[in-house]
DNA sequence: TTTTATTGATTGATCAGTCAATCAAGAATA
DNA sequence: TATTCTTGATTGACTGATCAATCAATAAAA
């Protein structure tokens, strides 16, 4: 046997590598041999490894959806209350490995590419309708089925548009100030259906 | 003077091209010969009137923002009270010409070229600041200023999110649901500042 | 004629993907 | 132990396709 077990390596050396170019050039613009220079290998390699550059592409993506699952069934571990949940997984989206520049910056082209790409828009299918059930679901113990469900929504929407608005480096708020306002839509909501149960 | 006056006729034909396979694509990767198909000429011919393909999509961008802007007027206009200039603003981004299909998708390309180009990111500024300061105008005539900037803000990120999440659906174009959802946002926080107010 | 409009043909650059050839480390063999 | 296989790892060089940009040439209107 030869020099062996390289495989997982590589494989995981180019899908950082991918993450860090793409979210550098901020654009899924960038050539294969980018990619494996920023890895240390031959554009070849990166070839002989994921079959192509779609492969490597996808195999990324699903590398940080992954990652994302992962903090996100930590941060629910240790949250027992629905409010509690509500908060861990705002706050999963704006942690520091979500909310890097280079992550946003990579996302972002994902969601263009999904325009494009149909196993693309399908696995931000799949993290779009995991962030939304498991706010859903503590909402709804918190307050009636329609209103928890619009309140999702809206929480969702606006975790987004942060997202996009930070990857443009507007005036945008940082972390703790876009953890703030998303939390305190949904204490707002919250406490105006309380009221309006109250009131009948 | 020969066959005078084709260069306005032909820029926009370029531009109108440009929005329609950029949207159709769903990404900037369009070749100049794949617009200028699509508006009857020679790919030479484009670059003769805009002397290379960046400066046709930024021509492109500044038609979308100018376009925006002109419904934005029209919409204020015919507003009176801050409320109304509120459910004005929202209005328009989800106004039929905004929630083209075709449109987002060209407004979430620009998004992403924003990150490469300074100049796409200059005017992308210019949008978000006019609607942010309309909107945080007229929510500082119903509420103070702190309040009316943290709605503001929101409301933005809100729009924004839902704009790309609307990207992403296959069908089920919701402008009235979305509208729906950010003037709840918006009425919701408004009436709780009031309470607070009134418990002082 | 002069000026604008318009294009086909061409060029030079860039890239994804391919391939044949090397490298190196452990296994088999003598 | 020393030598020769075996095979995964790795790459440089090459190819074919694509594209932005250029240019020389043509058409047509004034």
């Amino acid at each position: 046997m030869p020099k062996v077990g390289m495989e997982p390596l590589r494989k995981r050396a180019l899908i950082d590598a991918a993450i860090r170019t793409i979210g550098e050039r901020g654009s899924l613009d960038v050539t294969v041999a980018q990619i494996a220079q920023e890895a240390g290998v031959s554009a070849a390699l990166a070839h002989h490894y994921f079959g192509g550059k779609e492969q490597l592409i996808l195999a990324t993506m699903r590398h940080l959806l992954n990652e994302l699952g992962q903090d996100l069934l930590g941060a629910l571990h240790n949250a027992r209350t629905p409010s509690a949940r509500i908060v861990a997984v705002i706050a999963v989206n704006f942690s520091a490995a979500q909310f890097a520049p280079q992550t946003i910056a990579a996302w972002l082209t994902f969601y263009v590419h999904a325009q494009q790409s149909d196993e693309t828009r399908r696995l931000l299918r799949v993290y779009a309708r995991r962030m939304h059930s498991n706010l859903a679901y503590a909402l709804q113990q918190l307050t009636d089925r329609e209103t928890a469900l619009q309140i999702a929504e809206g929480t969702g929407a606006m975790i987004d548009g942060l997202y996009i608005r930070h990857a443009l480096r507007n005036g945008a708020p940082e972390a703790a100030k876009a953890i703030a306002l998303v939390e305190d839509y949904v204490t707002t909501k919250l406490a105006a259906s309380e009221r309006s149960r109250a009131a009948l």
